[in-house]
DNA sequence: GCCGCTTCTGAAAACGTTTACATGAAAAAT
DNA sequence: ATTTTTCATGTAAACGTTTTCAGAAGCGGC
């Protein structure tokens, strides 16, 4: 494993001082025709690449955005930094990628990770603002960061998201002017997820607005992929619901296949609603009914403004997107009797 | 945006010389106690983050490795980047990301930027493993890379697959056992994908094995979402099929979405397999037969076999790993009567 | 033939680390 | 008491670039 070329032997190759070689590639200051041939030539006789962890270290540059998300099994974070990455490359920025798994203290030795890396910006979803330890940490950083699907608490950070609580509020309030009357959610993990938090109180503000009372609520695990327990034990509720809100498409997803492990028809026997937007949601039938989030923009604004901060000095900037609601074949109006038949045990 | 604290500085503070603090973050050679405590504390003090990129350019380490996949936009390599991630976190390694969205060149524009930053491996999976340039490219590069994917067609690479061409056959031929006769397959773009045309391959040998006739085959963009024009044409052929093949989960969901929207009901006019095992395909309804991929376990193995060859040298390995059949409800015992009835226009 | 201008090129320092080597002191062996 | 060994530390060179500074060469105008 031999090492690669250095500009070194590209010069002596030429015939050329390194500090023409340097010029022949960054090609902004002057450097006559004929040289610049001689030095093309032994660049690509040579297979030479230059080093950007040498230039980066003389430039303090290092063309590197790091990226944060709670994980990629999620399609909602896949797409986003699908968005990222798209807009990164746009930009000749490389992305380093890492996860967090849902975990705060991930949270925090990746952002160390990155910021040893010396990213020049960052890109993250962070379970939790308001409790983030990883967010004072990286305040204090100097390095600007976007944060993405969090809701935007705190001004003076630079965000791009939507408006969580509205868009739980306004799908939840479908249901009840659908004729629900007993609508239950599943929601992700609090301490997980800022955002689980919003949509429940936007699920709670439509509910009450609708004379209703909130309720049943199930609080699960964001791995959670069999959800037939929870189903059973939602069912199992005096009155027990017609529809469920569920915090995220994943989730939604996971109860339709709860709720037809124990015999029950989606809408017919119950209604569903998820959040998010994944594309899978509208593929599959019943087609699912949920908040679409424009996940892939979101990356690609959040890198354009990151990249806006870095190169202009733009000031942080809370950006709310529009959200919009998908009306899938998941829900319907209620049965006329109260009582669905047969709840399995 | 003033500048993080350098070694110096930490050196300065404690009173020592840089190598010393050098010593107390590797802490392989020996350091006296006093020391290790006044350096620890400067360290904290200043908050220093140790560069790597300096690091990197004196011990010709990136410490990064390079992922190429087509697009996150498919679960199936989300899954797989998880899996990579995990395991490189795991070896204190970080992932450089990047996307080819099924284009050939940019695939080697990406390995050319990777190798610029000096990746110590990389971990990918190309359109086309037979014509690819970037391969050819890679290879020169003298930088070790694993396949992932892509069909073990040269024993000389490292790979981590499963048999495309026999988990095709295997599903096919339980279509054909079930009864069909007529069974279509939706193939993603042959150009962008090498999988794609080993399923093929595997799809006709199973029509071949039942003494069927293979076809008709459309062969779509892999971005397509939406599949109903395909759907109509491929009903329309004379004698129309029951069943359908699709090459990648994806392209089977849209497919059911597809028949859906021409008042098609899957199983029970026509069966629908597809190919990769993504997650979601088990929560739809119908859900979804298929071949399974341990997506994130491949992205695993990949980076764990990836690592043996860099720290212990260990000589390039095809692995083969299993797959297996998912028995969804998206597939049935084709109807009696071989004509289904109004094949809406 | 001299001057000033422009255009091109090279020498060398710098970026933040690690590490081979040297040095001095303390501990151990004689 | 002297020599050897060990341990802790410092000095300085290197890694592969970019960039500042300065010098050389060419050239037109006097």
């Amino acid at each position: 494993m031999n090492k690669p070329p250095t500009i070194r032997e590209v010069a002596k190759r030429a015939g050329v001082s390194v500090a023409t070689v340097s010029r022949v590639m960054n090609g902004r200051s002057s450097v006559s025709e004929r040289t610049r041939q001689t030095v093309g030539k032994a660049i690509r006789e040579t297979g030479f690449r230059p080093n950007v962890i040498g230039r980066g270290l003389k430039t303090a540059r290092s063309g590197t955005l790091g990226v944060l998300v709670p994980s990629l099994r999620n399609p909602i974070f896949a797409d986003a930094v699908q968005g990222v990455e798209r807009a990164a490359e746009a930009g000749g920025y490389r992305i380093l990628l890492t996860s967090s798994n849902y975990l705060p203290e991930k949270e925090v030795a990746a952002i160390d990770v990155l910021l040893c890396n010396r990213v020049e910006g960052l890109v993250l979803t962070v379970a939790n603002e308001s409790s983030s330890q990883a967010l004072g940490f990286l305040d204090r950083s100097n390095v600007p960061f976007v944060l993405v699907f969090n809701p935007a608490i705190r001004a003076q950070y630079s965000i791009v998201t939507i408006d969580n609580f509205a868009a739980a509020r306004d799908i939840v309030s479908r249901l009840v002017r659908m004729g629900h009357r007993r609508i239950a959610m599943i929601a992700g993990d609090s301490e997980a997820s800022d955002r689980s938090n919003l949509r429940r109180e936007g699920y709670e503000q439509a509910l009450i607005d609708g004379g209703l009372r909130p309720g049943p609520i199930m609080e699960v695990n964001f791995d959670s992929r069999d959800l037939e327990r929870h189903c059973r034990a939602l069912l199992a509720c005096d009155p027990s619901p017609t529809a469920l809100f569920c915090s995220t498409d994943m989730l939604a997803i996971g109860a339709i296949r709860g709720f037809a492990a124990l015999g029950l028809k989606v809408p017919g026997d119950i209604s569903v609603a998820g959040f998010d937007g994944i594309e899978v949601g509208q593929c599959m039938s019943p087609s699912l009914a949920t908040v679409v989030q424009p996940a892939e923009d979101m990356g690609v604004r959040a890198v354009e403004h990151l990249l806006e901060r870095l190169n202009a000095g733009a000031p942080a900037t809370n950006l709310t997107l529009p959200y919009r609601l998908r009306h899938g074949e998941s829900w319907a109006r209620p049965r006329e009797t109260n009582t669905p038949e047969g709840t399995p045990v």
